[in-house]
DNA sequence: GTTCTCACG
DNA sequence: ACGTACGTGAGAACT
């Protein structure tokens, strides 16, 4: 039989330390472990395609190893608690795909694998021994093979090591492995071995002599020897060293008769355990897998943390007035319904509570009878008037305003609600969230039971009837988040700031942004000029055509044809990035004119090309804001990004011109001033900070003089730019090499800078302690408003995962606090433009900024207004600063 | 689908 | 000794 025996611990540490990225359940039970497990097993299974296979794993407890020799593993720490807690999971897993695994009390994973393989060989078999450790080559033989594993950067490669291959790398047989390993021992086993004796010298040896035993029946002669170097003293080291080596050699010698009563029928494969295995994965939360695999659930596994309010469906309605009248009066009356709309606004699946239970209806809203209209019935649902929950509010409001009808009325919305609770999560669909928080699989095609209604509705509707049942779902989840909100303190952010937000972003996606067509199409053939002479000088310099932006083609250019020195790798090849490039820049002519290529061809697709595609019927682009995407708080915003328009080269800064005012109006832009900074000498209290923000000098300036101790109007722009640098560094969690990479200096010299400026902001310093501290113990760090992030990561035994979350920890209330307020200030300037009847409306959004279209003749009370509102949003113990500025084009306003 | 690169705050 | 800044989205190349 084609057999394949797995270390299991081997693996599993390899994954564990590999997958570096942090996963865990919601629980917080970590899952990196076995998510790395299962990737490699699959791999493996693909790539050798066995017909047996068997994981064996050591036991704790001591082995006749630690018998013979006391030291051995002595220096061996255990295992990180994190992963302990994943190896009695891991191996529910292996059982549920009925894999079988081995443990022998007082034998290891490897002496099993040994075992297993002998008896494999003793039947004709051939066995892969897949293991990351390299004392198993010594099992290679005719019948065996070794599959050694390595993991980097979360990627793994595997390498299949056979008795020729072996030989090549060593020069020896594979069996006098154990014998090289007598001689050299092993660190990190803790066998001493030959004192004196290295790698080196035992390669040597071995290679001459094969075995130890061979090799003292030599031993008065090896120093003539041609390949052993005349190393003084080795033939009495080696004297001294025999009964150790000896000893060793049993250490090192990986035994192949454990009685384990190994039969490899036993390991043939069999189909996995289908519903075991699901409800193991869907505890792991691995629902992508769950998928890969097309696994079901078998009757009765879901453990729920709720389970979901039981809806009765009754009726589906086409409304009459009679209906529609006494519908309204038990909406008004009722303290909510919950509302989910079908695509296009065509019906709605309205919940509420009756006196005797939940009902649920679906009204057919299009084909509505009710003597109003379509409109009424749309505007009295979504008034203000009845309180109402949903999922997804925000593209809810954008689909009422596309209907004419002004949202109001919304008192929770459990997207948002699972958002805040966890805004690392990703994906709020419905489906997901009953998989993470109900352990169920949503069946989102079931068909409505009671066909006389069903029958009612037209085909496009009937395909839409899951939507009935999903209003349940969303009538769960309010009940299951709701608590949780309060509990957690995030009722406020969610009442206070998501919600009411939400009609805002649907009125600026809906109002959209005017561009000059012409103007972008202009800039675009001006782009291609240049990029068509740039190709030409390039191929010219190159000597040969080829594909500029790939990194591939160019690296080969770079560093193969023109021999320029490569400075940095990716994990496929040359790094050809901008800090790179610059580094190249004087070395050779084609650098910057790839760079300049670079440049112009961004421009031209991503911009030019990317914005021209988006343009609306009406000369506008209408961006979509994202408000439960960021981990901070923050709003993302898609098809197209408009907040990552350019503005900091020249060139780049052009494409702001394409950004204007229709005639008549003018584009108000109002931007916070320092705001990171500010909130950080806010919620540190430095004493310093806080006055250097009173003084009203810029801030970097400030810093540069209070750190090197100049004068402020004698601060050397150099000075400033790393004081500046360092003050951005503060906020993203700094170490001293990225900030000397930062502003070119050595790395000592930034940490002098570093160590300089806590010494003057010592409560700086003190508050970014304190922040990780906290954050530490309450598993999260969190905003002035209460909301919050979930970092894991901090009680990781990974270092960069755990640097990671402590960088995040002193990031997050920062950038979180400023994504608060300035969504707050978009509340209140959205309130105060309308209720003043001002024809100005919020268009854009791009982080600590806010841009407004207006007619001219408002332009300076827009202004006013911005200003006011931004600023006053909340009292900190430093100024709040805006400035704002109009103009024609959106370049003009900077 | 992932990686690299680069645009923004 | 590690490996190196926080948060995003999009286009092109590559696998």
């Amino acid at each position: 039989m084609k057999l394949m025996v797995i270390d299991g611990n081997s693996i599993v540490n390899r994954a564990f330390y590999g997958v570096s990225q942090n996963l865990t359940t919601r629980e917080g039970l970590p899952t990196n472990a076995i998510f790395g497990f299962l990737n490699i097993l699959f791999k493996l299974l693909d790539e050798e395609q066995p017909e047996g296979l068997a994981v064996a794993f050591d036991m704790r407890g001591p082995t006749f190893r630690h018998q013979a020799y006391e030291g051995y593993k002595a220096q061996r720490k255990g295992m990180p608690e994190e992963l302990a807690v994943q190896m009695p999971v891991l191996k529910e897993v292996l059982d549920a795909m009925n894999i079988r695994r081995y443990e022998l009390e007082g034998w290891e994973a490897d002496d099993l694998l040994g075992t297993m393989s002998r008896v494999n060989a003793a039947q004709g078999g051939d066995t892969v021994i897949v293991t990351g450790d390299k004392d198993a080559l010594q099992l290679i033989d005719e019948r065996t093979t070794v599959k050694l594993v390595t993991t980097r950067m979360g990627q793994t490669t595997t390498r299949n090591v056979t008795p020729d291959g072996f030989r090549e790398e060593y020069g020896f047989d594979p069996i006098h492995l154990i014998d090289l390993k007598a001689l050299m021992g092993d660190s990190s086993d803790n066998y001493p071995g030959v004192k004196g004796v290295g790698e080196k010298t035992a390669m040597a040896l071995i290679q001459l002599y094969h075995t130890i035993e061979h090799l003292y029946d030599h031993m008065p002669d090896i120093c003539s020897a041609p390949n052993v170097a005349a190393k003084p003293g080795l033939v009495k080291k080696l004297a001294e060293g025999k009964e150790s080596a000896q000893m060793c050699y049993d250490l090192a010698t990986i035994r192949c008769d454990a009685p384990m009563d190994f039969d490899p029928a036993q390991a043939a494969r069999r189909p996995f355990n289908g519903p075991a295995l699901y409800e193991k994965l869907l505890n792991l939360e691995f629902t992508k897998l769950i998928d890969k695999l097309k696994l079901t659930p078998g009757p009765s596994v879901s453990t729920p943390e709720a389970e979901p309010v039981e809806v009765r469906v009754t009726s589906m309605d086409v409304l009459t007035g009679q209906d529609f009248q006494a519908a309204l009066q038990k909406w008004e009356a009722a303290e909510y319904v919950t509302v989910l709309p079908l695509p296009g606004l065509a019906g709605v699946a309205v919940s509420l509570s009756e006196d005797d239970g939940k009902q649920a209806y679906l009204y057919d809203i299009r084909a509505s009878r009710y003597e109003g209209d379509y409109h009424a019935l749309l505007a009295a649902l979504f008034g203000p008037t009845v309180k109402k929950i949903a999922h997804g509010v925000k593209e809810l409001c954008r689909a009422l305003l596309d209907e004419g009808v002004d949202p109001d009325g919304f008192v929770f919305d459990t997207e948002l609600a699972a958002y805040l609770l966890d805004p690392t999560a990703g994906s709020y669909e419905l489906r997901k969230l009953a998989m993470s928080y109900f352990k169920k699989e949503v069946e989102l095609n079931a068909a409505y039971k009671d066909e006389t209604a069903f029958s009612l509705l037209d085909d496009g509707l009937k395909a839409q009837t899951a939507w009935y049942e999903d209003v349940a779902w969303i009538e769960a989840f309010y009940e299951l988040f709701k608590p949780k909100l309060e509990e957690f303190g995030l009722m406020s952010v969610l009442t206070d700031i998501e919600l009411p937000l939400c009609p805002v972003l649907a009125r600026m996606e809906r109002i959209g942004v005017l561009v000059d067509g012409q103007a972008l199409s202009d800039f675009g053939k001006q782009l291609q000029t240049g990029i068509d002479t740039l190709t030409a000088e390039i191929y010219e310099l190159a000597g040969e055509k080829f594909n500029i932006l790939s990194p591939k083609q160019l690296g080969h250019i770079l560093f193969d044809k023109l021999g320029l020195p490569p400075v940095k790798k990716t994990k496929t090849g040359y790094s050809t990035n901008v800090d790179v490039m610059e580094k190249l820049r004087p070395k050779h002519a084609i650098v910057g004119k790839v760079l300049d290529y670079r440049q112009l061809t961004k421009l031209n697709s991503t911009y030019v090309e990317g914005l021209g595609k988006v343009i609306a019927a009406d000369g506008r682009i209408h961006t979509s804001f994202q408000n439960t995407v960021t981990a901070t708080g923050r709003l993302s915003s898609t098809e197209p990004n408009l907040q990552n328009i350019p503005v900091r080269t020249p060139l780049g800064a052009e494409m702001r011109k394409m950004f204007v005012a229709p005639a008549g109006r003018v584009l108000v832009d109002a931007d916070y001033s320092q705001i990171e900074l500010r909130l950080l000498a806010h919620m540190s209290g430095d004493s310093a900070m806080i006055d250097g923000f009173h003084s009203g000098v810029d801030i970097h300036t400030v810093t540069a003089s209070q750190v090197f101790g100049l004068p402020q109007d004698e601060v050397p722009a150099e000075l400033r730019r790393a004081a500046k640098a360092v003050n951005f560094g503060i906020v993203y969690g700094i170490s001293a090499y990225s900030l000397s990479e930062d502003i070119h200096v050595s790395v000592p010299q930034a940490k002098e800078y570093m160590e300089k400026y806590f010494e003057h902001y010592s409560g700086v310093r003190s508050y970014m302690d304190r922040v990780v501290e906290r954050g530490r113990e309450d598993g999260f760090v969190s905003t002035m408003y209460g909301r919050r992030r979930w970092l894991p990561e901090l009680k990781s035994s990974n270092f960069n995962t755990r640097s990671f979350g402590e960088r995040v920890a002193l990031n997050m209330p920062i950038q979180g606090t400023a994504a608060d307020i300035i969504k707050l200030a978009m509340i209140k300037v959205d309130s105060r433009l309308r209720s003043e009847g001002l024809e100005a409306r919020l268009v854009l959004q791009v982080h600590d900024e806010l841009i407004v279209e207006c007619p001219e003749e408002e332009a300076e009370q827009v202004k006013a207004l911005l200003q006011e509102e931004m600023e006053g949003v909340a009292a900190l113990s430093v100024p709040l600063v805006a400035d704002a500025k109009a103009g024609r084009t959106w370049a003009e306003t900077h």
